[in-house]
DNA sequence: CGCTCGGCGGACCGACCGGTCCGTTAAACT
DNA sequence: AGTTTAACGGACCGGTCGGTCCGCCGAGCG
């Protein structure tokens, strides 16, 4: 019987698909590849994931638990104006990481824009999620609507990532707040 | 022998292409739909173009043309700040308008992040073209460095368009050269 | 020692991809 | 009218995709 704490199995391949997604896209990487990174056959695969919809959408909701647990840990100063520096501030430390390749759910919902599956649900209840949490501490900050708007903003920036420093995000970020 | 202005072909093919492309990914559209869209022989294209990669190459391209014309229009202005502000409205107005989906560089360039063929190319020249263009209009206007990654970075969020208001853009960049 | 059983590897399936090729049709020219 | 020629539509090719299935092997247990 399966062992409890991963039996040769989902764990690996969603730690391989998840590198192999993030890295080159969803699209460009095939189950056969996964399954060769994981060292494992293709059986297994459909053994612990119905289809690559499933798998794609775990590795989604895995980056998303590293996104929050990060966003968490920034969000422990008290002061509301600190939080949302910190919270850019994380973002942009996310982003300027080595083979930083964008934002995983943005990536996706350009890889398959018009997609209604799991996957896309996941990543975009992970967007929406995340700007209504600035919108919340804008809100407790008592900072106007426009607050959260150019926060978000510097976000969506850091995440695009096309060359700018992510330095001056967080920089921008603290004299909005401050 | 074809006539000189487009017998039944290159442009008509490049058009359906363009919009295929641009609202479904390049991955997504199969040369097939491409043809069916454009209501010619699959050879047509074969004509007019070696490949696939030839035909988003010029599917880039055209739309570079098209928004470097809307990018000279915005610079008519003389005062280099009121450029600046003209630049990031004239994208303001390009993400504004009904069915935008994102910046068609970009989103090639998420689709294959390692690509070194012909459209990946046009993409990060027509990138780093623009970029070179606020660093010189900054320069131009005598402000410090950091405003043209400012810029640079309301560009970025613009393009990414998770949701702000394209508004909040060219109101900080008001503020910010004024 | 032999039996069981889970997992590896790979063959296999139907669908679709980019790209080539050809038979037919229709239009244009003389 | 006859001929030429361009273009349409689709068959076709090799390859790859997601997904299924099976034969073999090796570890564990009676």
């Amino acid at each position: 019987m399966a062992r409890a704490e991963d039996p040769a199995g989902r764990e690996r391949i969603l730690r391989a698909a998840t590198e192999l997604f993030y890295v080159n896209g969803v699209r460009a990487v095939g189950t056969a590849e996964v399954i060769a990174a994981a060292g494992c056959g293709k059986n297994m695969l459909y053994r612990h994931f119905p289809g690559k919809a499933a798998l794609v959408a775990a590795y989604l909701r895995g980056v998303r638990a590293e996104r929050d647990k990060a966003a968490a840990k920034a969000l422990a100063a008290t002061d509301p104006g600190e939080r949302l520096v910190a919270l850019v501030g994380e973002v942009a430390a996310w982003v300027g990481r080595e083979n930083f390749r964008g934002c995983a759910f943005r990536n996706y919902l350009t890889e398959f824009p018009d997609g209604d599956d799991e996957p896309a649900r996941v990543a975009r209840t992970y967007l929406r999620d995340t700007r209504r949490q600035v919108d919340d501490l804008v809100a407790e900050l008592g900072a106007p609507a426009v607050t959260a708007d150019r926060i978000w903003l510097l976000i969506d920036a850091l995440y695009a990532g096309t060359g700018t420093a992510p330095r001056v995000a967080v920089d921008w970020a603290r004299e909005l707040v401050g």
